[in-house]
RNA sequence: GGGCCGGUAGCUCAGUUGGUUAGAGCGCACCCCUGAUAAGGGUGAGGUCGCAAGUUCAAAUCUUGCUCGGCCCA
């Protein structure tokens, strides 16, 4: 031996020189942030991606189709979740060998960039109603275009593999042309109808509102209190008899919208509300001469008659109200309650309109009633112009009352609502569920429209619903129903405060208001176009499915109504289609089933400019839309060429051809709802043949829960419309991500943690490890302490990898020992990995990334570091190369390697190459391209797994036994350590033990532990009988040096 | 306000059809090693399973109510 010690004050000899340390030049210290750059370059260099698509051109396709984010602003957490488990799937479904491209799309249409595109004309002080459509929605697609770039970047960033260079947007014209084209599908088989919905609207700007458009401010309005007069009450036999017997009773209701009463059209009571109605004689409080002021009955609920009272001021003892609990019927002397009932018993029930008594007289001179039936300059030739009233037949019509228990109340008001299908949303439903359709009173300015009998244009007094003077308590409206005997209070002032919606834009107040929309049926069996029946003003019971106003009639089917009953709806087709397809987690079945099964039909329609035009042409005399596929595919044609633009700019008579006069037409200049847009993406996407790699239908589609109402809805509705069957075979959702107390996060709170500052500060791999680690079905969190929690399992698990290549270190063919020819202990590892394998490939295949990581970072952990290796380092270190031991532990090794390397590549994306290529350099290679791991089945051995799991039972209880003597400073190192332990009770024998303890010695005996007298040798520090003194080498290691 | 979902150690998660003393990994504390070293090994302390009733011989598990949080509606 020539390399003796330097240390001259040593007696014996440094071996360490000697031992075969592990020797790499993989860094302990991750680095990510820096390195991770470099190495997306590598693979974008190198064409990794293409590189994978050759590499799997005859494999079995997995097809995760991507739900399109919104092309605005940075990306966030949540979309970093997102776009990691799709990366994961991808990734784990490629590594399985499956061919799994990802097309990443956005959606690009839509409100908020046409928003912002507004925000910059307001700076620069410029109307957006100047600027011309083409160049207002190119300023938009411009927008679009730059955040697309932005979040392309980041989501690269992420590590996400996929088409970035060709992704699929939703303003692609040839997206455009397939939407529309879709749309045009479901005009053709009949499944689109013009209807009415109450939107939110400015008469001011004379435009639909969203919601995000509206800020809601304190305004006074005025408050009334109207009377309708009871005509029927058949479920109420003693009221019945009332009116049977002559008696005028009224039912009140309370408004804070005067303006709403000439269009009321029905009364809506709750069924659980106590009613009652009172009697008495000395209301004079108001002008106006009817018999029922001098003797009236109202009916009102019970527990309101306190507020009533006071704001008719009928109570002449209101000290007796102090009592707030005790709020029962104080009968005055003169108030009487003569009958008192449920809301139930109202059922059936009919009043009358107050305005119809003055309406009914003919009018002088026919003034206000106009002349003709001049259609409104707001929808000329819309079909649902709805009631004609010049004859004043809509006020003498008698209004129901309806069952309202889902909003009626007894917080305010008279326990009684009167109900407007034209101007509330729950007016809109109630009445449509018993076929009451709105009137179109208002037109888009706020004033009666030219030809209603009450306050039409033409009458001095009319004016715009939304001015104070026109709903004043001296008001017309207010003195009109004074003068019809019908109003028993009008209050307007600072105690009559309450939030009101008003325009962000003009500050002026809004209005809900109906307006024609486009909408899709859910309960009309397609390819049958049976008109819906007219609607009964009187109907007792709701209308089963009835979709709304008047269908629209096309060309096509009206003959094959018989086939009706084999058709099935859209909504009977989206269950069957749900029952159909896999959710994951389960749950998620479960809440789109009934979101479905509730929703009512889909509105199509918007009136704003960036988005894909409703391409319809409307027959001015019928209302009905134009059914010809031939214009249709000259639309088409014109959108694949040009684009949405195509239908704003074009020259409309070349789409209609020869066949038609455009003079007969109108063109629809409403756009499409942007989840129209997303629930084509699958057509233009997955069909499309820019995108040869993909087909239909997907194989998964993974969104937020969220998207239980968007995207998954939008695309089941929109495949099911015109293809019978959802457009993916599973859907996978998962939660949200809080910030570190549950508690979501916002802006306003300060507790946005923003994705790209981990990626900066800890790297991408490890916000992929976080997206990994947690249970992604529910919501879950993020803060400092939990990704601090991600980088100490990713250090371990890095430090496994290392350790491993340090190891392998020239490791060469020449030296690997078949598994079978291997010691129990590797054969015994090497069956834990195939239970591994098996597990995680379980896991890959339920998207079960949570359980993956874990059942992967144990093994490393627990069967490898604190086991394996732990024991074999002797034999790693101290052994001969040539020693068939150390060969067959290398060797198990390198399997575990290879195996390793290409589990947590899916997850691990950069530091799963960085090992790689620390071992296998070469630059055009990567980890990316290699598949599952070559697992025999058969290196599992149930037997040795019972022999070796008591084995490391038995281990336990040796290393605690230890523990004492190491405490007391008896013992250091357990090699130290001479344990007694019964052999019989040993599946081993007791030499492979002290192997597997890593002690000294054992021998036969009750267990416990004593410290050796054996010394150390000076090579591989066991501590031998052999060994004479310390430092001195053992015969193993004598051989391997010297011989 | 309504529909759906969830609450198990400091953190991330297991916990089968109710069934011994509720588990794991990480972190933490302590110890060892200094030949995986800004590593490695060992031992240990942490939980009245969100709260309260109920069903049962027996409840983290089933039922009801409440509470906190989330998504979607209104």
């Amino acid at each position: 031996m020539t390399d003796t010690p330097k240390d001259s004050g040593a007696e014996k000899p440094d071996y360490k020189d000697t031992v075969f340390l592990p020797k790499t030049n993989f860094p302990m210290k991750a680095g990510l942030a820096n390195k991770e750059p470099a190495i997306l370059e590598r693979w974008e260099n190198i064409g990794l991606y293409q590189k994978l698509r050759e590499s799997r051109k005859y494999a079995e396709k997995f097809i995760l189709h991507d739900g399109p984010p919104y092309a605005n602003g940075n990306i966030h957490i949540g979309h970093a979740l997102n776009k990691t488990l799709k990366d994961l799937v991808v990734r784990s479904q490629s590594l399985l060998g499956k061919d799994a491209p990802y097309v990443p799309g956005w959606d690009c249409h839509g409100l908020p960039i046409e928003w912002k595109i507004e925000e910059q004309y307001r700076k620069k002080k410029r109307n957006k109603d100047e600027v011309p459509p083409s160049e207002f929605r190119a300023e938009c697609r411009e927008y679009a275009d730059k955040w697309v770039d932005v979040q392309r970047e980041e989501f690269k960033r992420l590590g996400v593999m996929g088409e970035w260079d060709t992704p699929y947007l939703t303003m692609d014209y040839h997206a455009e042309a397939t939407i529309v084209s879709e749309l045009l599908k479901f005009a053709e088989s009949g499944q689109l109808y013009r209807g009415a919905k109450p939107v939110m609207w400015s008469p001011v700007e004379k435009t639909a509102l969203a919601e995000a458009e509206v800020e809601y401010e304190d305004i006074t309005s005025t408050q009334i209190d109207v009377a309708f007069e009871i005509t029927a009450a058949p479920n109420a036999p003693k009221l019945q008899e009332l009116i049977d017997a002559g008696e005028k009773i009224h039912a009140v209701i309370w408004t804070t919208t005067p303006w709403t009463i000439p269009v009321n059209q029905a009364l809506a009571y709750g069924a659980d509300i106590e009613y009652v109605i009172i009697s008495g004689t000395d209301l004079n409080r108001w002008s106006g001469d009817s018999e029922h002021l001098k003797n009236y009955r109202y009916l009102i609920a019970k527990y309101l008659l306190k507020d009533f009272k006071l704001r008719l001021g009928l109570d002449n003892e209101r000290e007796e109200w102090s009592n707030e609990e005790n709020r029962e019927v104080r009968i005055s002397p003169n108030i009487k309650t003569i009958w008192e009932g449920k809301g139930s018993e109202l059922a059936g029930a009919m009043a009358k309109h107050p305005m119809a008594d003055v309406l009914s007289i003919p009018l002088p001179d026919g003034e206000r009633l106009g002349e003709g039936n001049k259609p409104s300059d707001e929808h000329p030739t819309l079909s649902l112009k709805g009631e004609d009233s010049k004859d004043a037949s809509f006020f003498t019509k008698p209004r129901p009352f309806l069952d309202g228990s889902t909003f009626v109340t007894t917080e305010a008001g008279t326990g009684l609502v009167h109900m407007s299908p034209d101007h509330g949303e729950d007016d809109f439903d109630l009445c449509k569920a018993y076929g009451i359709n709105p009137v179109f009173a208002v037109d888009g300015d706020g004033v009666y429209r030219e030809d209603w009998a009450w306050l039409p244009r033409g009458d001095e007094r009319a004016g715009s619903v939304i001015n104070n003077k026109f709903t004043a308590p001296d008001g017309p409206i207010c003195n009109d129903l004074r003068d019809a005997g019908a109003l028993l209070s009008a209050k307007r002032d600072e105690s009559t405060k309450h939030s009101y919606p008003h325009s962000w834009r003009s500050k002026a107040k809004i209005i809900y208001r109906c307006t024609p929309q486009w909408f899709v049926p859910m309960d009309k069996a397609s390819q049958t176009l049976e008109p819906i029946e007219e609607p009964k003003t009187v109907c007792p019971e709701p209308v089963e499915g009835q979709s709304a106003t008047h269908a629209s009639t096309s060309s096509a089917g009206t003959d094959d109504v018989q086939n009706a009953a084999d058709e099935l709806t859209l909504r009977q087709k989206a269950i069957k289609a749900i029952a159909d397809t896999r959710f994951v987690p389960e749950k998620g079945r479960n809440r789109i089933s009934s979101m479905v099964e509730g929703r009512p039909d889909w509105v199509l329609s918007r009136q704003r400019a960036w988005g894909v035009p409703i391409a319809l042409f409307l027959d001015r005399k019928t209302g009905d839309y134009l059914n010809d596929k031939n214009v249709n595919n000259r639309i088409i044609e014109a959108f694949k060429k040009g684009g949405a633009d195509a239908w704003f700019n074009a020259d409309h008579q070349e789409f209609l051809g020869d066949a038609y006069n455009l003079d007969d037409y109108d063109i629809v200049t409403d756009i499409l709802d942007v989840w129209f847009d997303s629930g084509c993406t699958h057509v233009f996407t997955l069909e499309s043949d820019i995108w040869p790699s993909q087909s239909w239908k997907a194989d998964l589609y993974l969104e937020g829960s969220d998207q239980h109402r968007g995207w998954f809805q939008s695309s089941l509705l929109e495949s099911c419309g015109t293809r019978g069957e959802a457009p993916y075979k599973a859907v996978l959702t998962h939660g949200f991500t809080m910030d570190k107390n549950g508690k979501k996060m916002s802006k306003s709170l300060g507790n946005t943690i923003d994705p790209k500052k981990i990626i900066n500060v800890n790297g991408a791999d490890i916000l992929r490890l976080w997206a990994a680690s947690v249970d992604y079905t529910e919501d879950h969190r993020i803060g400092d302490e939990i990704l601090k929690g991600v980088t100490d399992t990713y250090r371990k698990l890095r430090n496994t990898f290392r350790y491993m290549l340090g190891g392998l270190s020239d490791f060469e063919e020449s030296e690997r020992v078949a598994p079978s020819d291997m010691p129990e202990l590797e054969r015994y590892i090497l069956h834990r990995l195939a239970i591994v394998d098996a597990q995680l490939k379980e896991h890959i295949n339920n998207f079960a990334f949570g359980p993956y990581m874990r059942t992967l970072s144990s093994f490393a952990q627990d069967d490898l570091s604190a086991f394996f290796f732990d024991i074999r380092k002797d034999c790693l270190y101290c052994d001969a190369p040539s020693d068939p031991k150390r060969r067959a532990y290398r060797s198990a090794m390198d399997i575990l390697f290879h195996a390793l390397t290409r589990y947590i590549a899916p997850v691990l994306v950069f530091t799963a190459e960085e090992i790689w290529q620390s071992r296998f350099p070469n630059e055009n290679d990567s980890i990316h391209l290699k598949v599952w791991p070559d697992v025999d089945a058969a290196w599992q051995d149930d037997a040795l797994n019972d022999k070796w799991g008591q084995i490391r039972e038995v281990r336990i209880q040796v290393t605690e036994a230890i523990e004492p003597l190491r405490r007391d400073k008896i013992i250091r190192s357990s090699l130290e350590a001479e344990v007694r332990y019964p052999l019989k009770d040993l599946p081993i024998s007791g030499e492979e033990f002290t192997e597997l303890c890593i002690v000294a010695d054992l021998t036969d005996g009750e267990l416990s532990v004593t410290k050796t007298d054996h010394h150390k040798c000076g090579r591989c520090w066991r501590l031998l009988p052999e060994v004479n003194e310390d430092g001195d080498l053992c015969g193993r290691c004598e051989d391997v040096i010297h011989g």
